[in-house]
DNA sequence: GTCTATATCCAGATAGAC
DNA sequence: GTCTATCTGGATATAGAC
């Protein structure tokens, strides 16, 4: 009844969505929205089937909720990258070895790939999500920017700059995917990656 | 009752399996199994959900006869380039384009590839698809070996062929995902795969 | 807030008419 | 061989006890 313990309440009820949010990140981008059931998410997170329906409406509404967080995640690092104050090849350089080194240790960010990919699939959702997954597009495009410094400085391949962008992530989400598939795989060299755009 | 209607009848039930394996396969690529409903494979290839049922035990059992031409027809064209008398870099061009080319139109090899992506990550079914899909690294193992061929003859970068072969892999199957959730979405020019390897 | 038990719904699979 | 109608199981979602 104290304010304390409306406080400390909140803190439980984030946990739990918290809780909630980090085994359904895992759960759908491994198996997918439809394959990933309730009780998976509530067993992973250690707690019973139905209580995550106090936290949550539905188990759509928990997709969404990665799905916004997904998007904001993704489009962050590759701002950042593209903000940095290094020649184009190293930026790309770093993408890679970010993004591979994510994959490889099985960080959240991993995961969060493999989301908006998933998302991205669901034709029912795309009206749904269009927006959301409109912003996808934001990676590929500062990715596109950092190539297309990269060739008026000489750095990088001539070409469509859009293409090698496009083709940049796919490898690193066909590798995310291999990973899943087998935890034993080794994600490769960065450099592999870089020579794809290196003069 | 004469043998000629008996032909005709087998031909007959050939041809339904065929169109609810052309079905399926399309739904199966694209929305992965869980997601797929015997329904909607019912509806594509024309015919009544029950009777899906008359060619077929369970959805369960289209899915593996997809997977076993999957693995056929996909490990069959790297064969194919491997034994053909070209320098090394022109069979990695050669396969970039071929499977490019796939995605692009829309070909039946492509979803085949993504089917195995799909069974892939289907953890349960590992245990049952795992001999079959240990032939999925047939593929890669190829690549491998022309990028050595490769690096002897000094027109391939040095490095890990066998990480090569997988990034290779892993763009064009990322490159198929992309193209499945935007149609209009361009494949990108195959000598950028190529830029990946060559020296 | 958390759990167990239950209702509801949907999709896989079957049965039986034609 | 093909369809429609039905059964059944399993998963989402809800209700109610604690």
């Amino acid at each position: 009844m104290s304010p304390r313990n409306e406080e400390q309440n909140e803190a439980v009820k984030d946990e739990r969505r918290e809780q909630i949010l980090s085994a359904a990140l895992r759960a759908f981008a491994s198996r997918g929205f439809a394959a990933t059931k309730i009780g998976d998410i509530a067993a992973r997170a250690g707690l019973s089937h139905g209580l995550v329906y106090h936290y949550f409406k539905s188990k759509e509404e928990i997709f969404h909720a990665l799905l916004k967080r997904a998007m904001h995640t993704s489009t962050q690092t590759l701002i950042d990258i593209e903000a940095a104050p290094l020649p184009p090849v190293e930026k790309v350089r770093q993408a890679a070895k970010h993004i591979l080194e994510s994959i490889e240790n099985f960080k959240d960010s991993a995961y969060y790939f493999l989301i908006v990919a998933h998302a991205s699939v669901m034709e029912n959702a795309a009206a749904e999500y269009k927006e959301l997954l409109g912003s996808s597009a934001v990676s590929v495009q500062a990715m596109a920017r950092i190539l297309s410094a990269g060739q008026r400085s000489g750095e990088i391949r001539d070409g469509d700059a859009v293409g090698m962008a496009y083709t940049f992530f796919a490898a690193l989400l066909g590798l995310a995917l291999y990973k899943l598939s087998a935890r034993d795989f080794k994600t490769p060299d960065p450099e592999i990656l870089v020579n794809m755009v290196k003069k």
